[in-house]
DNA sequence: TGTACATCAGTGAACGCGCGTTCACTGATGTAC
DNA sequence: TGTACATCAGTGAACGCGCGTTCACTGATGTAC
């Protein structure tokens, strides 16, 4: 890994120091992309991938985790962008709920240990600071915010019941998403070449299954508009099951 | 964490060598349960808290990776034994498939450093050896083959369609119950203390979709058996939820 | 236009650390005679 | 019953390695006069 070539680099000039801040940031995400191992993400590979001596990433990151921290940022961004682009394409609310669930699933398989490192970096950890990536984070940013906006919709033209709780939804379908595609990453033969396949119905299936949560709550409770019956639901489920031939 | 105090410990007795590795895999397991942090093991680590000599352990397994693929087996077998426990106190089908996603988060839940252990070791890494804990290891393990086997009970029952592919609903409902889990554990902030409800709903949610799904499928298309049509699903589900008000 | 100087970007060498693994060994256990 | 010996479980010391980080430094860049 050493034996990396180093780019031909020009010394910045002066007000240029933020220069070098990109590049190390973009090495660091290139490393992950292909080496496909977090662990192969040191503070010298880094270094010697920009061309630059390795206390160099000292002056534009205070330590590795902050470095780590950065690229956490950028893919969160990246993921966001492209999952907006992808919405943009249709008008209807659902539609676009689907849409954005492939893209993230498609962002995600394509750029696994990047994925892996923005989602599953755990609060606690040695290698994640006081100030890491949390879950705050990503509930303040645009990624969770725009999905958010996207079930509201959802819920405004009627696909989900008036009453659903937005945040609930957005989380379950984030859920499904991610478990689709790390089970994939994780244990690709489980899958064979069917990834992007079976996510998408993981992820329609729990919209559908959402969507009839939310009329079943609607319709079966006694309207206090509190949390469904989750051990009463198998036997809702099943009800609803066997009338639904006679449609 | 070397200040761990080492067991009073006997030398084992001829025939008894095979005791030294037990005590090593459950020394690591309670390793990464008390640490919650996987590179708190250790070859050192380990040998240190069952209080033996570092090169001890080499006597029972071939190098680290060894070690920890016989963790990933004995976690998959206590969860394979607690989903069983579990699923035993129904005779509903899809109840019985609700109580093994309860229970499967629950052991997560519970267990998460184990649990990441073992679901999350991606083959190709530095840490996963040739033969190391595969996907070819689940589906020939007990944990996958209950798990199919409910599902089958399901179809059989009639609250999946006849026709269902077992295997398919049998891997979405494990990536809807990953991913429910392993958001948990990775952003816990983001669900709060309603980790558990959370999970059930994105599985329910998940088999009320695929139960859905298989009717959708059953009824809507030319009866090939072929595959979903997936890009026109969301119509179908607006079509559907439309119509059940009617009901 | 020329020169002294402050500033800023970046460097070379070294630090201590914990890691996985190996090797020659020790000493208790059981067996053969 | 006593003793020599093979076997087996386990050890102490050391190996080389890559890591994150620090420190005193160099030398190019721009500015003041």
């Amino acid at each position: 890994m050493t034996s990396a070539p180093a780019r031909p680099r020009r010394r910045a000039r002066r007000g240029e120091g933020e220069r070098l801040r990109e590049e190390i940031l973009v090495a660091a995400r290139e490393l992950l992309a292909e080496t496909n191992d977090a662990d192969a993400v040191s503070v010298r590979a880094v270094a010697d991938r920009v061309g630059v001596s390795t206390p160099s990433i000292y002056l534009h990151y205070a330590d590795k985790t902050a470095l780590l921290d950065a690229v956490c940022e950028a893919v969160f961004a990246d993921l966001d962008q492209a999952m907006e682009a992808a919405a943009a394409t249709t008008e209807d609310p659902f539609d676009s709920l689907r849409l954005r669930g492939i893209c993230y699933v498609r962002f995600a398989l394509e750029n696994p240990e990047q994925y892996r490192l923005a989602m599953m970096r755990m609060p606690g950890h040695q290698d994640s600071s006081p100030n890491a990536f949390t879950a705050e984070d990503i509930v303040a940013g645009p990624t969770h915010k725009h999905l958010t906006e996207a079930v509201q919709r959802c819920i405004d033209v009627g696909v989900f019941a008036p009453g659903t709780d937005p945040l609930l939804v957005t989380t379950g379908l984030w859920a499904a998403a991610h478990g689709a595609v790390s089970l994939c990453l994780a244990k690709p033969d489980l899958v064979g070449d069917q990834a992007l396949a079976l996510c998408e119905m993981v992820i329609v299936h729990a919209g559908m299954g959402a969507a009839l949560a939310s009329y079943l709550g609607d319709h079966s409770h006694d309207g206090t508009g509190e949390e469904h019956d989750h051990a009463g639901m198998s036997e809702q489920l099943a009800a609803l099951l066997r009338s639904l031939p006679q449609l």
